[in-house]
Order: C-alpha cells, then sequence, then structure tokens
DNA sequence: CACTATGGTTCAGTGACCAGACCGAATGGT
DNA sequence: ACCATTCGGTCTGGTCACTGAACCATAGTG
C-alpha cells in the first residue's frame, strides 16, 4: 500500500496499523504463516504472488518485527510470526468471518477454528463458548468446512491443509 | 490494493474481504463513516486524501454494498455506512486495538470506546465487561483517550471528536 | 453581481506491482 | 563425475494504481 508517510494521521491507531500491515498481499502473508506455512516457496505457491513481491514483503515483515527469519537446513531459510504477528489473529480473523458472512462459498463456511483445550469451535467473535475466552492461535484447530470444495487449489499446503484438522502456528507441510 | 482478480484464492475469505476493503485508504474511509463522517469534503479534510481518490473510493464502496449516496439539501451528498459497513466495526476495532498496542502514543490510548447501555469501556477484544456482548458501533461511544495530544489536525471532524464524547454513526459535525 | 463551499473530473507524473528470465548454492540421481 | 532439481532469491522492463494540481458546474451568501 506505501502508506509511507502518514504524519498527519497521528490520533489515528489504525494509520499506524495499516502502514505496517496494509500493503497488497502483507495480510494473505501473515494469515498463512499463522497457519503455519515457514517457507518461502511454500508461500509462493499457495499465494501465486510474484517472486519479487514475496521475498519484498518478507523482508518488511521481518524489519518490522512481525517475522524472524530462521535458516533451517542448508541454504534454506524459515519465516516465524512473532508475538506481534500472533497478536494479529483477531484482526485477520474478523476480516476471514466478515469475508464468509458477505462472500459466502456455495456450500457454506470455508475453513472452521476449534478451541482445542475445551473442544469447542470459536464463534463469530473469535470466542470459545466454553470457556468464553478468546484463544490465541496456538490453542486453535483448523479443519474445512462444508464450503471447502470451492478450493480447487492444488499446491501441497492446500492439499494437507484439506485433508483434515491442523494446528495453527504448527508446520503444516513438511518435506522431511 | 486493486487486488482485481484473486479467483485463485477461492478458498479464502480473507482474500474475498481484502478485495473489498483491501485498497489503500478504504479502511480508513469506512472508519470514519462508522463514527459518523459522511461528507466528501469532510472526509477529505481528515484525512489528506486526493479528491480523485475519495472520489473513486466512494463510489466502488457503493458499489459494493458498503456505502449508501445520499442527496442531502441542495447539491450536496451523503455517504452513509450499511449493515454490511456497520460489520465490518469489528475488523476494523481489532486493527485499532493491535495499533494502539504496537504503535502507542507517547500519554496512552488515543481514543476510548464505551459501551453506552452499560456505561463501561469495552476491552481489548471489543467486548463489554458488564453486558459481555461485543456491541455494534451503534451502541458505543468514543472519546479522546490519555494519548490523543499526539492529534495536530485541525479539520473540523478532529477538532470535534477530541473535543468531548461522540456517539458513533451519529453525524461528527454538521454545519446547519 | 462577485465570492465561497461543495462535490466532483481531468491530466500528467511517479512509484508500486506485475510476469518472466536469470542465478548461485545445495542436494539427488545415475 | 555429471546433470537435474529444489530453494530462495535478484533483475528487468512494462503496466497500472495512486499522486498533486488545476479545472469546473451548481447552489447559496453578501
Amino acid at each position: 500500500m506505501a502508506l509511507g508517510r502518514l504524519y498527519e494521521h497521528q490520533d489515528c491507531a489504525l494509520a499506524r496499523a495499516l502502514e505496517e500491515v496494509g500493503e497488497r498481499w502483507t495480510l494473505l502473508v501473515l494469515r498463512d504463516c499463522l497457519l503455519g506455512v515457514r517457507r518461502f516457496s511454500e508461500l509462493r505457491d499457495r499465494l501465486d504472488i510474484p517472486r519479487a513481491m514475496l521475498a519484498s514483503r518478507l523482508s518488511a515483515l521481518v524489519e518490522a518485527g512481525l517475522l524472524e527469519r530462521r535458516p533451517y537446513g542448508a541454504a534454506r531459510e524459515e519465516y516465524l510470526p512473532t508475538d506481534k504477528a500472533v497478536a494479529l489473529w483477531p484482526a485477520i480473523h474478523a476480516l476471514i468471518e466478515w469475508g464468509e458472512r458477505f462472500h459466502p462459498a456455495p456450500g457454506g463456511r470455508r475453513r472452521l477454528y476449534r478451541h482445542v483445550p475445551c473442544d469447542r469451535d470459536v464463534d463469530r467473535t473469535g470466542r470459545c463458548p466454553r470457556c468464553d475466552t478468546v484463544p490465541a492461535p496456538g490453542e486453535l484447530e483448523t479443519r474445512p468446512g462444508p464450503g471447502a470444495d470451492s478450493n480447487r487449489r492444488e499446491d501441497r499446503v492446500s492439499l494437507a491443509l484439506n485433508e483434515g484438522p491442523h494446528r495453527l502456528l504448527t508446520p503444516v507441510y513438511r518435506t522431511r
């Protein structure tokens, strides 16, 4: 989005937030990172984002303290969400809910989120109806919902996510 | 943002949401509309957005069913948020909270939100601690917080909002 | 009648984003 | 030893979104 300078919006926490995560692709990248996607090529395959753009976004997110870059194996890199990124989950979840409500898939919800300790799905506000808290991503599990059939993606990450439940923040797919 | 086509993200409610509200300026415009800013010139003064961009965003939002355009007086127009825009409040609020947390103003929170029927401030998840619901914007009142001093804007809308409490969705400023 | 407020449109310039080619390092296969 | 492939990028040239500034039509105001 390149809001770049928004000094005039000093009263505005929303402008501050959007300067960091409001650019094109950024929230999609972060959502996938919170789901457990960690590698450049996985993000690339799943989002169909231009390589240069992904590289640019990832380094900006590392710079902003939302992701941590970590060598992995030999000449491989991993991007892990920091607490700052994890704290963004309520906002991302709220946007997902809005999208599900006003742009529903034919069959229904595309994806469901369950609070693992309580074994209950969270409600539209992201709250677990049993323990009455808004769980952090680390306590959530996602699984395909009735509307997941509209997903025609065939990259490994999407296939794995559509196969069954998956704990957030844990790697979706591991080659070894 | 011009996400334009994202057919490949069919599994993804977030992509659907961002196609509609993810472009530059859009969420800032909608936040102001939910606060009660209704007129072209008010938005223009408060956001420092190029006129052409504001006109383009407003007509796109009307087209998308988030705002309703209504003649007002003579040769004046008003933009009113629809239910679809009101439903976006939890997401906007969550982003504001994240911004307040990770990019705080020197004095503290810039703005506070109170659930009027219960006379209690909502918590970080947007929930009223008394009635235990997530109130819609229509039941909220906002007032400047301890960090509001960092706001140096001098347009009429910002001045009015910094003066005292204001009920969301009601006009912030009225010339007559 | 001049002057201002409102709600725009038009236009040229800039910069963000795009697809596609290329690249070096580390394996894997034979 | 060789080639192919995977991974995580960079480079390049083109397009499109966004920008500031000027312009404009209508209605009301002094």
